[in-house]
DNA sequence: ATGAAAGCGCTAACAA
DNA sequence: TTGTTAGCGCTTTCAT
């Protein structure tokens, strides 16, 4: 059995108010403090965090709920998160729901039950039904990447809208009219985003919008071979694509290589997230680049601030959203004003 | 203030032993049963693993220790061994140490206090210094990747250096005899069977081993770019390369795409993990491939076995130890017995 | 500055 | 089957 308090009280003959007040910063004489550095030394003593939490009613634990860890973007944003938020005392649960709103909802009851402190969530069910119980429970709640109607919490947003039209109208500067996108399941909101910047950027251009060359993708990299596949086959006259997520874009160069279609020659492409895969594509790909770091840290410095300050009765629910950025590489050509 | 088991005793007029009797699938009268599952309803009660942690002196939850989240790998592994984990009812709570052994060391310390019935550790301290005090809990840990000297636990392997082995002797086995090798960390197990291997294949060969063919990279891509480029620099004769992990493989295709090297013309290359990233190089690469989500499952199984076993006194710690294979892809070409 | 004692929410041993 | 009660290890009054 590992050593508690009272076995530490019990060493130095001191009462056991006097080893917690060490503990918590409290003032303790010298001569104490030293026999109880002594003791916990000799009896490898380590505070019980769950006898803690439990008297204390909060466990310094936050709780992660994210779609899909096996997707270099959720990875980052929690490994980002983590360092701090444990800089600051605080471990991180991380439950990964593999995109099921089932799933998302059993995470969400598990981490109630664990009694965590706060939830971190990046949500695939769009309503929060998952996040109605917890809600109650008055502990803060921070989005990652959508805000959901009814539920009042903070949240981070990449403006994806602008990332798209950016993308888009890079193409179209370089002369492309016949411009397919690869976009994210219709459900999820920044595939929405995505799509709504993707459609702006040609409306603004005066090209009109053709279903077959928008294809609904799943964020997964086979769903980005399977887009691209489809694209290339129904459009002969597409000269450019756009792809709205990382493993997508590497399940496009998938397809791009099996089909052996010379990019930026016979196709132009420009993907997203990911810088490193971008420079490792031969040519070097046009990007989309989001500051995940950025989004990590700013998700965990909420998070802290909710957890210090306590309940910000009248504060508004309040929503942060970061820009993106295109990183240029080889994978757009110039059409010189001629439609190929 | 969440419901408690005492309100539900309140609510239905029972005691707290029949309540406590109902969440632990005791025997309760059918009246009684309905009668506590309205209170539950009304009250949106949640048991509190807190508290039921304190009393069962068991947290239901599992540490991971890992150099970095950020890792493909790794990434892929805890996505595998969460996903059984918790279908067993624990969770995880993972912290990326960063490769750095203080901070592994502190993350054990942080998951003890945190009470956690079991930990799961890809070692950075070859010693293992940071899992003695772990140890003396007579809790449970199992190693991905190596083994340690003097901590007994299980461990879970693969075959690194028969991986190494075999990639090289398909670089051998079509001509090639200047071969490089952009290996691990010095101190990291992996890295060093690696580079056995790699010793072991050219060895048997009776091909000479050259120093300057030989880069000690860090398993990030950082290191692998610059690896690459100091290999090709240094080796003009050099017509074939082996990369030993995932990050350094993309490293190495962002060099040679930096340099304007054609692969497999001048310089042939095979590369380690992550099949999807080698069909989206061009030319597809050869990469030698591990059982990501075998180890997984295998590390969770064992974890799982001995927390609901118990202590198994006399048993040998036990080491298991997986095969890797080598896809093949076209980044390889046949020197037709003449040296470049 | 220190000690005594109550109690956080639960489980388990015992009694009824 | 159900109720009573002690106690897990800690924090936190309230005295001293």
């Amino acid at each position: 059995m590992a050593a508690t308090m009272k076995d530490i009280a019990r060493k130095t003959g001191l009462g056991l108010a006097t080893i917690s007040s060490y503990f918590n910063g409290g003032n303790v004489r010298e001569k104490n403090r030293i026999k109880i550095e002594a003791a916990i030394e000799e009896l490898h003593y380590e505070v019980n965090e769950v006898a803690r939490g439990l008297k204390t009613n909060a466990t310094k634990t936050i709780g992660v709920v994210i779609p899909e860890l096996n997707n270099t973007f959720c990875a980052e944003i929690i490994t980002g998160m983590e360092d701090v938020l444990r800089s600051h005392g605080y471990a991180t649960i991380v439950c990964d729901c593999r995109t099921d709103k089932k799933l998302e909802c059993e995470a969400v009851e598990f981490l109630i039950r664990k009694r965590v402190d706060g939830i971190i969530n990046m949500p695939v069910d769009e309503e929060g039904n998952h996040l109605r119980k917890f809600q109650k429970t008055g502990k803060p709640i921070v989005l990652i990447d959508r805000k959901i109607q009814g539920i009042s919490c903070d949240s981070v947003l990449v403006d994806n809208r602008k990332a798209a039209e950016d993308a888009v109208q890079c193409f179209i500067k370089k002369g492309h009219r016949n411009i397919g996108i690869i976009g994210g399941p219709e459900g999820i909101f920044t595939a929405q985003e995505r799509l709504a910047g993707y459609s702006k950027a040609l409306n603004e251009a005066g090209i009109p919008i053709r279903d077959s060359l928008i294809f609904h993708g799943d964020y997964t990299i086979q769903g980005g071979v399977r887009g691209l596949e489809k694209l290339v086959r129904d459009n002969p006259d597409m000269t450019a694509v756009f792809v709205t997520n990382y493993e997508m874009t590497m399940g496009a160069m998938i397809g791009v290589n099996e089909l052996g279609i010379q990019i930026p020659q016979q196709l132009s492409l420009i993907g997203f997230d990911n810088l490193q895969f971008a420079r490792a594509c031969n040519p070097k790909l046009t990007i989309v680049s989001q500051p995940t770091d950025g989004i990590a840290r700013e998700v965990a410095r909420i998070m802290l601030e909710h957890l210090e300050n306590g309940k910000q009765e009248g504060k508004e629910s309040f929503s942060e959203k970061l820009r993106t950025e295109i990183i240029e590489g080889k994978s757009v050509s110039f059409l010189n004003g001629k439609l190929p």
